[in-house]
DNA sequence: GCCATATTGTGTCAATATTACGCAATATAC
DNA sequence: GTATATTGCGTAATATTGACACAATATGGC
């Protein structure tokens, strides 16, 4: 048993992405204390007693951004070279997160002087080892990509093929063939149409797609692994 | 900022694997103190002030077990219904630990009565949340055993093909083709064939094989993920 | 010593999955 | 109404996966 009275503080961070006009966000903010004052950063802080982690991470981006994820999930927990507060110790438990800018206004409070949506390939350098923690985050996004159907956190909830093609591409950073692209998304049976067109400048009008939820869990449930790699 | 002094602890817990004859075992130990003496549970313990995770990890292994692994990655941070000391709100970062369990003598020391490799078909009812953590870190490596090779951690360097194939075979918990096993690992170029045989009982002797990390790491930067997946 | 037995080592073919690719349909912009 | 942009589909070539059987080489038992 620990002689010495543990110093350790713990900590949580959230990594929340947003996507817009084939662009790729990252929810920053400015810190409003501290010795990295005006620093961009992730948003988080200090779990309160008797708190769950997820709690802490939602309370948080709730209190500094005014945000509420769609999704969110368990990261890494990061114990090593962290230094938040120069007495003690930080362990910092992150998250990643996923939601649409359009659906949230930002409203920054408390601990966060500013919050804004930085596009990831111009984000600005961020305090404490937030860098690292984004770029692991983006790797964990487009790895799960290609297994589990996050993506649609990012749209709306009917919305053009061509969005969720963009989305793909723009997230993996390459072209992927729209024709084989549907035709793996309509056979796994995880998008479905409907009956709404939408029309949207030139062009032959499009119809409206939709995540088909229900099947996606029978497919998870009966082990079927999503391979949506695509040249 | 936190108002309240943070009342929480940081503790780590290692599911260590390792497999013999056919069979998947995992480390547990017994605990000495506390309300749940005697009961059966992972080896981990808090974590010490200036003091990183991992080594946290290493370090209470080798008090408890006398066991240092050959392969330890963080599996995943607890926040929620942990209660180890009633006091206290507990995070507990889990690790998950591959070792042969026949390279090392178990010692157990410290907060550990005992320290026994349970097979994992016929380990104990666990102490805190622990039934549930070595479930998940089975998945885990089930899950990994599929695309990284970390199965070699739990053979020696060199091995006979059916030793690998018992291996994934045991691991995965279906049988696998033989020779379409041993096709993909050589086309891979992960296995390679050394110059030696043994023979070991009846049958054709068999060649021993090697993992080949460097190739495997040439082909991991060139961004290829392996597919060990077999009917 | 010889034969039964057990295990290793290898190749082919069919089924399936992936990839590449082009053209018709339908709207708007001018 | 014509040019242009975007959506919606189908097919052929290629690559991968999966199923499957038999020869080679040792030991164990008599």
């Amino acid at each position: 048993m620990a002689q010495v009275p543990q110093q350790i503080k713990v900590a949580v961070d959230a990594v929340v992405f947003g996507y817009e006009n084939q662009q790729l966000f990252v929810l920053l903010i400015k810190q409003r204390y501290g010795q990295l004052k005006d620093r961009w950063a992730l948003p988080g802080g200090f779990v309160l007693n008797k708190e769950t982690l997820k709690s802490a991470v939602n309370r948080e981006l709730k209190e500094e951004t005014g945000v509420s994820t769609s999704y969110l999930e368990q990261l890494y927990t990061f114990g090593d070279d962290v230094e938040r507060d120069p007495r003690a110790h930080v362990v910092s438990v992150s998250y990643f997160g996923l939601v649409r800018p359009s659906s949230m206004r930002l409203r920054p409070t408390g601990d966060a002087k500013d919050a804004k949506w930085f596009k990831l390939s111009h984000k600005p350098d961020l305090a404490f080892d937030h860098n690292k923690i984004v770029q692991i985050a983006h790797q964990r996004l487009q790895a799960k990509l290609h297994y589990r159907p996050i993506g649609f956190q990012l749209l709306k909830s009917t919305f053009p093929f061509s969005d969720l093609e963009n989305l793909y591409s723009t997230i993996l950073g390459h072209d992927i063939d729209r024709r084989n692209f549907r035709k793996r998304m309509l056979t796994l049976g995880i998008v479905e149409e409907t009956d709404k067109k939408v029309s949207i400048g030139r062009g032959r009008p499009a119809n409206l797609f939709k995540f088909n939820k229900s099947n996606y869990t029978r497919l998870e449930k009966s082990g079927t692994i999503l391979n949506l790699y695509l040249a």
